[in-house]
DNA sequence: AATTTTATTTAGCATTACAAATCATTTACT
DNA sequence: AGTAAATGATTTGTAATGCTAAATAAAATT
């Protein structure tokens, strides 16, 4: 009779299975969970300075320099000074690093996008009509009135002591 | 038009939302993320074995050794010998633990199953459904033809040279 | 010009995460 | 029974995270 308990437990469970396949991209493509968030956030938004990406990843600045060390190491990433404001540095995939992108995560979606268009369409508009009740309960509890896209800055609002 | 993209957006956004609450909850409780998990785990199905609490998490056996040095250290489990099977330990919470574990984790869902509750009943079944429809398909394409409880054989069996 | 702010990096530390090796125990086989 | 193989947990060694605090440098402000 306890719904709200169903939701949680299946939430729970389709958690935990985006969470192996993200472990599973990540022993495909030879670089780790961190590393290919960062890669996917720069196929989206390249170029991005350091800042905007740590934010983006709801990391510290610092914790994402060291990651962009080792994927410049193996020459996925490019770092480039800025030209106006030269404390900024932009980040780029590399040739490779696109190539790479382009692979693996994909045909992850793509399995999820064949399987929802097998769906009636409407039955596609229910489940994208639960997500947003879903996401706008979450985001409401946590985020409430902030922008979707600033989310360290939050953080650091509501925790100033730490 | 593509309401499959439009999803996968909406998956990606309560997933992050989800992973920002465990960072908060985290930071309120002392405990790092995995040690998090660990509870959580143990709060549920405690007294457990460190291989099946392994597998439970999706971890090795000796990642879960040393997380669990360290609460053995903070004094919020306990380890003891098996008596039929000598080999095995078993994990429990403390006191301790159990205390802790019984404030924190409540506070998020109880925000969630408050705005859960308010929506019409129609409206919560359909929620329901739609989550079953997604865990189905994510699960699906992870496991095809595999039991669903037994992951980590199968990512040995699908990756036996790594 | 001096100060403050902004962006990034460096350094140091604790924690994860895993594979390989080890040790004790249990099970299977002859 | 007695050896071989498997199992469960730990230890060891290495790499990668992730944080804070401090250092560096450039830009904006006063």
């Amino acid at each position: 009779m306890d719904k709200s308990q169903d939701a949680l437990v299946l939430l729970r469970q389709i958690i935990r299975a985006t969470d192996m396949q993200d472990k599973e991209i990540s022993r495909c493509s030879g670089l780790t969970l961190p590393q290919l968030m960062i890669m996917q956030t720069l196929r989206l938004s390249a170029p991005i300075s350091t800042g905007e990406l740590a934010k983006e990843i709801s990391l510290t600045q610092a914790t994402v320099t060291s990651i962009l060390d080792r994927l410049e190491k193996k020459e996925l990433i490019s770092r480039e000074r800025g030209k106006e404001d030269k404390r900024k540095v932009w980040i780029n995939l590399t040739t490779a690093g696109g190539e790479l992108m382009k692979g693996a995560p994909t045909t992850q979606q793509d399995l999820f996008t064949r399987r929802f268009d097998d769906m009636q369409t409407w039955e596609q508009s229910m489940v994208v009509s639960a997500l947003e009740r879903i996401a706008f309960m979450l985001d409401a509890q946590h985020l409430d009135a902030a922008p979707m896209l600033d989310i360290g800055q939050l953080d650091r609002a509501v925790h100033p002591e730490s």
